[in-house]
RNA sequence: GGGCCCGUAGCUCAGCAUGGAUAGAGCAUCGGCCUUCUAAGCUUAGAAAAUGAGGAAAGCCGGGGGUCGGGGGUUCGAGUCCCCCCGGGCCCGCCA
């Protein structure tokens, strides 16, 4: 019994009454009871008449149907409602809890549909920032949202191997004479963001022959010469490695790494313009700045018009990120008649394997046939991904199903950027991070500073524990108190990362969440009798309210794949576990009176373990046994 | 100039999509609980015990703290929907 199964009971003694759409809410106040329908406000603004005395009238009515779950139907000045027989009520929740365990939540709403993820996406001359770390953590968590939901989910991370920035480090390393191996133990993608890229920005802002240089960098690269292509992917490469570690340290999974360079090679683009072509929405400027140009036709689109055209194909013949955008896109869509070809590049720490796009490879793997094409993409590039599913939309490929999911940005509080040495100005209240100028707090960084915090503080708790354990249950905490942090605000929200605040790990953070899982694992571990779903008398209240929030998340999780709000998921987490603390501060479980109430209580603990627990590897939050 | 987003307690944010019963958390602050299921531990007074004091939780309870940015409107009912305004942010490149 969930909470949904309850509305579903009551939906029928609605129906049973002739009223199909009963409007039922959970109750505001446990006072009322579990259920409220506010169908006799509808009845009124439809037939007029006074809402309280329609509630009353269906109450008497309603009376005649009792079901086994609702104990009474009150009318109450225009709200009815439905309080629940508890002692059925909780045995119905913890079987259904217990039985289905880590599947409870779970559905079938997915079952035989695919669903593409792309995410993190970050060029690879740089260690990942915070900022790319909250767009792993979401689509990561889109991921794991959709897996549970039954879909067959791909994970794309699209690597952008070709652009300007990574001929700024090549040029650094092949006329500037950095290095390829760095000093003191750097890692190379940091070596490649912290050092090369910053120091060679700089350099080409002061000497405008060097950006020349960096312009004919790209261009040999693009062009497969023999020299610049292979000393690129070698450093591609390189960066992705460690890249990934900082993603697989956060506790992402990918499948299929796109490069753009292949993108070029199998030539997406030039069948996508064709289409575009011959159905008219491209054309090539003639005159005025954008001469020689090919550009996407908007003017028949109400918002995007309203900024002109879009250019796909440079003067030189290049295409900009836009246009191929939009063939990756079509290919998302299962839209292009090519598909990639793949070798197994890596392997991911649980065994995954992790596919790159190879000419030569020799591993297929289609994923035509997608219900949806989830982009996770910062919200900055909102109008170009407006654009390419505009686009899409021409080349008639059902493009409602490309989805761009965006979200704000993460900048610095100025105390940080201080420290790294920033001049801020009057009355200025962050700073975005900028890879080039060198303005950003690394993912590792982070995690390494709440590691060390989180150690000191185990040390004291648990002097006899050992290095290894202390290590894990550090990186465990360090991990769930970033990716809590990360997904609980609103996308729509700037996130203003200040480190010493990051480092505050009480109230409202991950390891909040893992410490009540800890509790209830140490309960759980303290006795060794059954189960029971049957309480010998009523529960309490802080039990009725961690059974109540228990039964409802089945709901949540869908509610979530529905409209994609990913913080209602860990807003869920910390209300649960909220409610398991006010539990485990009133309600005795290994003291409980006698053992027919120890045993349901323990199967309650067992219960809120299991959501808990389920919610945790949704939102990605390591579980902890012990901290 | 055009498009989009944000504005809820001192600070950080839930609640707004699908309008309903007294607007919720966390941090900070003040006060309380307290060895228990997260630990029969520690310091101190005392010969010792009892007891007292201090301190003590990734915890709990309570207090104070709100013109839900402002103004109109729709509605039986607006933090939630509509319009206008104010403040802040982002985007509008032959960069990606």
């Amino acid at each position: 019994m969930t909470y949904k199964k309850l509305v579903e009971e009551v939906s029928e003694m609605f129906k049973s009454i002739g009223i199909d759409d009963a409007r039922l809410t959970p109750s505001k106040n446990p006072a009322y009871g579990e259920l409220t329908s506010l169908v006799a406000f509808d009845i009124a603004k439809e037939r007029g008449g006074d809402p309280g005395k329609i509630a009353e009238e269906i109450v008497k009515k309603l009376s005649e149907y009792k079901s086994g779950m609702i104990s009474s139907v009150e009318a109450l000045s225009g709200y009815i409602n439905f309080k629940v027989d508890w002692m059925r009520y909780s045995e119905e929740i913890l079987k259904t809890v217990i039985i289905q365990g880590s599947d409870y939540g779970k559905s079938n709403i997915g079952s035989g549909k695919k669903i593409i993820v792309e995410h993190t996406s970050v060029n690879p001359n740089k260690a990942l920032h915070v900022g790319h770390a909250r767009n792993v953590c979401l689509g990561d968590t889109l991921y794991r949202l959709f897996c549970f939901l039954g879909y067959d989910v791909t994970v794309l991370n699209y690597i952008d191997d070709s652009g300007t920035q990574m001929a700024d480090v090549i040029l650094g390393f092949t006329e500037l004479g950095y290095p390829l191996n760095p000093e003191d133990n750097l890692r190379f993608d940091a070596y490649c963001g912290d050092v090369v890229y910053v120091e060679v920005s700089k350099k080409i802002e002061e000497d405008p022959a060097l950006a020349e240089k960096r312009k004919n960098i790209a261009k040999l690269i693009e062009e497969r010469d023999e020299k610049y292509y292979k000393l690129n992917r070698e450093i591609v490469e390189k960066v992705l490695r460690d890249q990934l570690k900082t993603c697989w340290r956060l506790r992402a999974r990918y499948h299929i790494l796109n490069m753009e360079s292949d993108i070029l090679t199998y030539d997406l683009w030039s069948e996508v313009f064709k289409k575009l072509y011959e159905i008219g929405a491209v054309y090539k400027a003639t005159s005025g700045p954008k001469a020689g140009c090919w550009l996407l036709n908007l003017s028949f689109h109400p918002i995007l018009s309203k900024e002109g055209d879009e250019i796909l194909i440079k003067s030189d013949g290049s295409t900009t990120y836009v246009a191929r955008d939009i063939a990756y896109g079509a290919w998302k869509l299962g839209g292009t008649s090519k598909d990639f070809k793949y070798r197994v590049w890596i392997r991911d720490p649980w065994g995954g394997e992790v596919l790159v796009t190879d000419l030569d490879g020799d591993v297929e793997r289609p994923i035509h046939g997608a219900e949806k094409v989830i982009n996770v993409i910062d919200i900055r590039q909102k109008r170009p991904q407006e654009i390419v599913k505009y686009a899409l939309e021409l080349l008639g490929l059902r493009a409602n199903r490309y989805i761009h999911f965006g979200y704000e940005v993460v900048a610095m509080s100025v105390k940080d950027a201080v420290k790294m040495g920033y001049k801020p100005e009057e009355g200025e209240e962050f700073v975005h991070m900028s890879g080039r100028r060198g303005l950003y707090v690394k993912v590792d960084t982070l995690l390494d500073m709440l590691k060390e915090k989180i150690r000191s503080e185990i040390r004291d708790k648990h002097p006899e524990w050992s290095v290894e354990k202390i290590e894990e249950v550090a990186e465990e905490i360090a991990v769930g108190a970033l990716r809590y942090s990360l997904v609980k605000t609103d996308t729509d929200k700037m996130i203003i990362l200040d480190t010493d605040e990051m480092l505050k790990l009480e109230g409202d953070t991950g390891p909040y969440l893992q410490y009540s899982y800890a509790r209830a694992c140490r309960i759980l571990e303290k006795s060794s009798l059954e189960y029971s779903f049957k309480s010998p008398i009523e529960p309490v209240e802080e039990e009725k309210q961690l059974l109540r929030r228990i039964a409802y998340f089945p709901e949540v999780v869908e509610e979530v794949g529905r409209n994609l709000l990913v913080k209602t998921l860990p807003n869920y987490a910390y209300m649960l576990a909220s409610d398991f603390s006010k539990f485990y501060e009133k309600v005795p479980v290994l003291y409980a009176d006698n053992i027919e109430l120890k045993k349901f209580r323990l199967a309650e603990v067992l219960a809120f373990k299991i959501v808990l627990g389920n919610v945790l590897h949704l939102i990605g939050v390591p579980l902890v046994e012990e901290m």
